[in-house]
Parts: C-alpha cells; sequence; structure tokens
DNA sequence: TCGTTTCTTAACATTGTGTTGATTTATTCA
DNA sequence: TGAATAAATCAACACAATGTTAAGAAACGA
C-alpha cells in the first residue's frame, strides 16, 4: 500500500549518523514495530512487551533507550515537528508569491513522504491528537505570515477563523494523501495544496467574516 | 472559560429519562469526573481510581456501568456522532440552496454548543483522534452530497483532496471555536462555514486539480 | 411499605510496569 | 587484531492498577 519512500535507517533524537550501530539496528527495529502495531490497533492497546515481542528484543533493552512507549512517541513526533518547524522557519516569504508558496509546501510534503509510513499511522484514527494539533499549529503560524503578508499587520485578524480551517484543512489533506492507495508524488500535492490556499487567501476579501 | 451551554445531566447510550435516579447521577458524575481530569492530563493518563476518586464514587461502581475508562469514552463519543449523524442524514439538500448550508450547520453548531465541554476535550490535545477522524467523515460525506448537488454524478470526484480538506477544516473550525475565550454563539459560527464552503464550492470552478 | 436495583466495601488473582545485577555479545578504535 | 567499552540479554523483583467477586447497606419506584 504504502508506494512513497519510507526511512528504514532511523535518526531519532539528535539523528548523528555515528551513533553505536547496534543502538541504531534496535531503534530501527522498535520503531518498524511501533508502526507494524499501530496499523492495526490503538496506541493504548500497545504494551512494551508486545512492542518487544514483535521487535523481537528483550523488554529491557527498550528501557535502556525509552522511559515508557508514550516517551518514544513523543521523541519520534520531535523530530518530525522539528524538521516542519525548520522548513517553515527558514522559509522567506518575501522570497516568493505569498499567494502561491508552492516551494515551501513542496519541500514539507516531500518531507512527509520520507517519512510516510509513520507519519500516516500517527496521523491515522489509531494516531495521536497531540501530534495531530501540533502540525497543525505549525500550518497556522505559517499561514498567518502569509496572510500578514499579503493583507499588512492591521487587518489579518479580520479572518481569525480562516486560520484554523486552512490549518486543519492542510494536516486533513495530508493524511488523506498519505493514506491513499496510490499516493500521488510530493510535487503534485504540493500544487494542490498551493491552488487551495492561494485560492483561499484571494476569496478572504470577498467574505464578510 | 466555557460561556456556551453545558449538559448538566447525561442521557447516555439509549438516553432513556426514566431509568433509575442513581444510575443518572452516577453516570452524570463520573462524566464530570471525566471531563475534569481531561482538561488537564491526556487520556492514557487518566485511571479508573483517579476517575472514581474525582467523582467520589466507588470503583467498583464504574464497572457496573462500563467495561473500563475507553469503553465509557466510546459510549459518550457515540452518543454524539449519532446525534450529528441523524442531523445531517435528515437534512434535506433539495431544499435550501446547496452552496450555503446554514440551516444544517446551525443545528449542528447548536448540538455541539449543548456538549461544549465535552466535545471540547475531546478534540484538544488531550483528546481522541479516533473521534475527531469520524466526525470529520460525516462532514466529508456532507460535503460531498453537496457537491454532487452542485456539479452532478459525473464531475464531482475532480475535487477528490478538495473534500478531506474542507472537513479537516470544519472540524478544526469547531474546535478553535469551542476552545475560544469567548465562544461565538451557534448562528455566528454557522454563518461563518456557510461562508467558507460555499466561496468553496464556487471557486472549485476556478481550480485546476 | 415492600420487593428490586444500585452502590459500597473489602478481598482476590492477574498483568504489565519499571528497575536491578550478573552475564554474554557486539562495537569501536588504537 | 585485540583490548576496552558499550549494548543486549536474562531472570528476578516490588509495585500499581485492573477487573472480578460476594455480602451487606442504601436508595429507588410503584
Amino acid at each position: 500500500m504504502p508506494e512513497l519512500e519510507n526511512r528504514t535507517s532511523d535518526s531519532n533524537t539528535l539523528p548523528t549518523d555515528k551513533t553505536d550501530r547496534r543502538v541504531r539496528r534496535t531503534k530501527a527495529l522498535l520503531i518498524n514495530a511501533f508502526v507494524t502495531l499501530l496499523e492495526s490497533k490503538p496506541i493504548k492497546d500497545i504494551t512494551v512487551k508486545e512492542l518487544c515481542d514483535t521487535a523481537d528484543l528483550n523488554r529491557g533493552t527498550f528501557y535502556l533507550h525509552y522511559k515508557d512507549i508514550y516517551d518514544m512517541i513523543e521523541q519520534l513526533e520531535t523530530d518530525i515537528l522539528n524538521e516542519f518547524q525548520g522548513l517553515i522557519q527558514h522559509y522567506d516569504i518575501a522570497d516568493s508569491d505569498p499567494t502561491r508558496p508552492y516551494m515551501l509546501l513542496h519541500n514539507i510534503f516531500r518531507f512527509a513522504a520520507d517519512n510516510a509510513a509513520l507519519c500516516r499511522v500517527l496521523l491515522s484514527e489509531n494516531g495521536d491528537i497531540s501530534f495531530l494539533i501540533n502540525i497543525k499549529s505549525l500550518f497556522r503560524d505559517f499561514y498567518l505570515r502569509l496572510c500578514i503578508a499579503t493583507f499588512g499587520e492591521n487587518d489579518y485578524s479580520r479572518y481569525e477563523y480562516s486560520y484554523d480551517f486552512i490549518a486543519s484543512g492542510c494536516v486533513g489533506l495530508i493524511e488523506s494523501w498519505l493514506s491513499a492507495e496510490h499516493p500521488k508524488p510530493p510535487e503534485e500535492i504540493a500544487a494542490l495544496a498551493s491552488n487551495i490556499i492561494g485560492t483561499g487567501i484571494n476569496s478572504l476579501n470577498a467574505m464578510d467574516f
């Protein structure tokens, strides 16, 4: 089903590539097992014991790396969120058309594609709502910057709720994209999102918020 | 903070009003305790013991009504989802302007306001992603019907991803609305959502999906 | 008021948790 | 390559919340 790339080796929490090979192996096994289990049951039903059985690792080994399952999830999510945030923060709005932020979206969706399996399950019905909300607020901040760039500092607050709408829409788009039988390439979905956002911004003027 | 109405007494899982007064009391206490706890910590950290301590009920009493905490949550969610679904299913699209489904949205948001506290926490970062996704797919189905009514059976599939975008946007709107310091009345937010959806539909034509 | 239902209390076995110390295995790098 | 280091395994542990039970007290409905 997942035809987009997946990261096979991992690189969590300070993705130094020169960490001990055994540690890399162990974490990769745990993450793969986690994704596999999450495809068939919610987080709450995944135990450390089951996770380690699936990964074929000793249960004690898990605790050498993580406090508990939720600590592991948090580390995975933090890595992804930091990556997203980096992309967004280094994007120079003045440098491109505010109503068509294609380049940034392209980078975002490409990164999501590189971590497709993990992102997909974390945003699925078995996933983690706090991850979804964190991503949403990154999109919200970004869209806010776009609107300020377009409408100026004074006028942007008129469209209060539209920010939440657009931000949620973007996350929903990612979720359904990653869950599709034959996911489109990141370029295409980025163009689509860029379109929607651009059209959204243009029609804000016509709306009576 | 919550200035919208809340349901004080409950009515879960066959909301017959002639159930034993003690049962109604117990369930109401449990739900209130649940919402209270959920305002400060995620579901995973809420134990049956803690819930019953907060509700000032014996732990054994809990098990007279629910299999476990997640069974309780599921029942609460099912009640709400059924209500939403009922509203949507009985809405006659032909009867009103498809590009401005204000009446339905008004009913939906009013019901959400009646269950503000519960809906808010279930959609918050401490909440339940499967609830969010279930609501989303109700909106998605509804919006799909709108588009079919507008564009006809043959053309609607062109806008594939826009359904997920709009549906997610609506749920995000509800979440931020219910979490606002001073939530607008349901009428206003329904008008807003009706606007966004209408504008969205109108601009679909201009888009190259 | 009386029969019925719910709630309380206390006890119980069970299960996964998180930790520990001793041992084996794999790795780094000099 | 070999020695030093680090990680993984294994078994054992106390612990906490779980879900269940049986008996008695309290509240309900009619």
